[in-house]
DNA sequence: TAATGACCGGATAAGAAGATCTGGTCAAAC
DNA sequence: GTTTGACCAGATCTTCTTATCCGGTCATTA
């Protein structure tokens, strides 16, 4: 409202200001493509919001796209380490992790609207880079995942890896996809949406039979092992997509 | 080509023939929709590759939708026709039932198209139309028969059957959309995916242990009568949208 | 040096006017 | 009666022009 009370001059250029300032940004963008959606959203609507001129957002993101890529990211982060943070709950089954994936997902609108490629909310954000993480992300760190929980047993044996993945994605994407369809009398809540999504899925993927407690330890470890490499991952990113100097390069 | 051979005059006006230019001009609609999408298929098209006059198609239906609506009637007829057919060759589980569906489905462009809205076929060809017509049929005859598969134990009974709908339709629904989306090298051929979906979605839905012999033959009864159902209303429909007076009115 | 916001240019939307296409009709021909 | 295809009107697509908007820059300020 005031912009005198802002223009105080030039004390502060600490790093934890800027990163204060970041997430400042970051928050009012949230809001505003939350309610407006990615197109109708303007860096000047978010720099009121955040109360920064607009020049200020450009000193940490070279372009508005980057901005909403860091906006991203810290979802992701947020999301992922509230997973880190609930796993050690259960036995850390695969079926446990989905359920809390699912549920995280179905809370996050951004995230929701991230998988889905919901236009509605992300707009014309460029769906091709949507499309390379997502595959980069099944190729990498968590196929290996699965693979070794295969090995241990905790996996169908008859089932590819490949086709492991395809499984997965197929009933997570089916189940997020029909139930936004759905009227909303048949609609489950959503606590009951992830429990059915990890069930539905975790009967998909494992086998038959309860299998060796020896092997539920390994595959245990391994999924506490994975999310734990996803959060420093995703945390990594993250940074990267904070800072100035280094996204601008 | 030579319109003069058909300028014949007014000799055939037969039941029989009348049903058999009615296919004729479907063919031509099958054939041209496939190739150029609905939207781009117009009426004087149709006529010329199915050899009649424009004003003939009119005869037949009202309108240019009602004339694609048979057209997916007929589809489908032949689509449940085929699975009624071939469900014999199995036992008759609920499993068997969606393997062959599956399958017919993927192998049916039209089918598939019409399921998940893909408006690169369909166009403008109204959704909303399309989303009654699939909740009046998961609200009616289907649910019943799920209903009487639980009844049998042939279904969890941890589901409701509102949920049971929800499971089978998201795993159907996921696998079919993404599939679609993978690049070609995942792709699993068609007859993997039918067999991969039938599998998810059994698995989601059945019981996990093997049920009394007694209950599985009276599951497979209830499957057949089911299908049989579902032929008669199939084959109902479609002659109602075949006749020209009918659906006049 | 950090922060600002007026300013620029390209991109996109909005508007207008005209041409084209196509679903549907119907008088005429068989 | 049955079938046809010229014909009509409204919808849709071009094309051009004009106006608006918004991402990104940079001289200025404190």
């Amino acid at each position: 409202m005031e912009p005198e009370s802002r223009r105080a001059g030039r004390p502060p250029q600490d790093a934890a200001h800027r990163l204060a300032r970041a997430h400042r940004i970051l928050d009012a963008t949230c809001d505003l493509v939350l309610r407006w959606g990615y197109d109708k959203t303007t860096v000047e609507d978010i720099a009121q919001r955040a109360g920064v001129a607009k020049g200020t957002i450009y000193l940490h993101w070279k372009t508005r796209e980057e901005l909403f890529s860091a906006l991203l990211r810290r979802e992701r982060v947020e999301m992922i380490t509230e997973v880190r943070r609930r796993i050690t709950e259960g036995p850390g089954t695969l079926r446990d992790l989905l359920a809390l994936l699912a549920a995280e997902l179905l809370g996050r609108p951004l995230m929701r609207a991230s998988l889905l490629g919901d236009s509605a909310v992300l707009g014309r954000l460029t769906r091709r880079k949507r499309e390379d993480r997502a595959a980069e992300e099944l190729g990498g760190d968590f196929r290996t995942y699965l693979g070794t929980l295969r090995e241990h047993g905790a996996l169908r044996g008859d089932l590819s890896p490949a086709e492991q993945v395809t499984v997965l994605i197929s009933v997570l994407y089916g189940f997020l996809i029909v139930s936004q369809m759905m009227p909303d009398e048949y609609r489950p809540s959503d606590e009951r949406l992830a429990q059915l999504i990890a069930d539905a899925a975790g009967r998909a993927m494992e086998p038959e039979g309860p299998i060796p407690a020896g092997a539920a330890r390994a595959a245990a470890r391994a999924t506490l092992d994975y999310v734990d490499a996803a959060v420093e991952s995703a945390q990594r990113k993250l940074r990267v997509s904070l800072g100035s100097e280094e996204s601008a390069r």
